[in-house]
DNA sequence: CCATGTGTATTAATACAACAATACACATGC
DNA sequence: GCATGTGTATTGTTGTATTAATACACATGG
């Protein structure tokens, strides 16, 4: 796998390590990266993207602690056989209810109508 | 104005005295914290939400900066005159803008149908 | 055996957030 | 005038988060 299935944002405010554990979470859980799919390793990943090896091992050790990755002595790390394919929808979905409470309890504060709202994330969706 | 406008989580991620000046943002361009309109005192709101009174001051003085709120020497702050009344829906619309296309990416990598992230939203704005 | 490839433990540097304790400038109202 | 109410500047401390630099242990494959 290459290292640049990541999508890195260094100016992100958000801690490129938690970029890189919660991109995995999802990418596992849609079945984008398969059962015992070896990644890339945390040199490669740290190159391509001009960030320390320790940023990179460190989301890698925290997704193994999730059950996400498993280690392969001497070969790296590979997606855990636990996650065979992909999640049900219901499951996936739930990743998202938070960040989606959050875009209810804004649009609220700011007396926007649901459908307006519905109708923006639609098109962005749809256009992707 | 009663100090419980504003609704802190002290455990969360994001900084207390940015959660206060998002909040002060959405609530003004909504049209719920009207020009003119006297905000609690940093003293009240650091009593009621059990934190310190100088980082509810520099919410405030951030939102100063930001033209959202006038200083009323000897009085407090208030919602600044040039703020009169709610935005146009575009306006407030486009502050919702990158939260929306962060969930379109989380749904992509996903692989969740965009009907089915839609009426999940649906739902939730609906019973809120 | 040994070069090369894994991941990672350790230490350090830097930055940030929040709190605490003062003290100050200003306005209001008795 | 003076007590009381604003917000704020200042200084210091504490705890934590993030990233980086270095060195190490281990497995593989010839």
């Amino acid at each position: 796998m290459d290292a640049s299935i990541f999508a890195i944002q260094p100016t992100s405010a958000e801690p490129i390590y938690r970029q890189i554990v919660e991109q995995l979470r999802r990418l596992i859980a849609g079945g984008q990266l398969a059962s015992g799919e070896l990644l890339p390793s945390v040199r490669d990943v740290a190159g391509f993207h001009a960030i320390n090896p320790m940023t990179v091992s460190r989301a890698y050790g925290i997704a193994e602690t999730e059950g996400l990755l498993e280690r392969l002595r001497g070969k790296g790390m590979a997606v855990a056989a636990m996650h065979r394919g992909t999640q049900s929808q219901a499951h996936r979905l739930a990743l998202l209810e938070a960040q989606l409470a959050d875009v209810a309890r804004h649009a609220q504060e700011l007396e926007l109508p649901a459908e307006l709202v519905l109708r923006r994330l639609s098109k962005i969706m749809g256009g992707s």
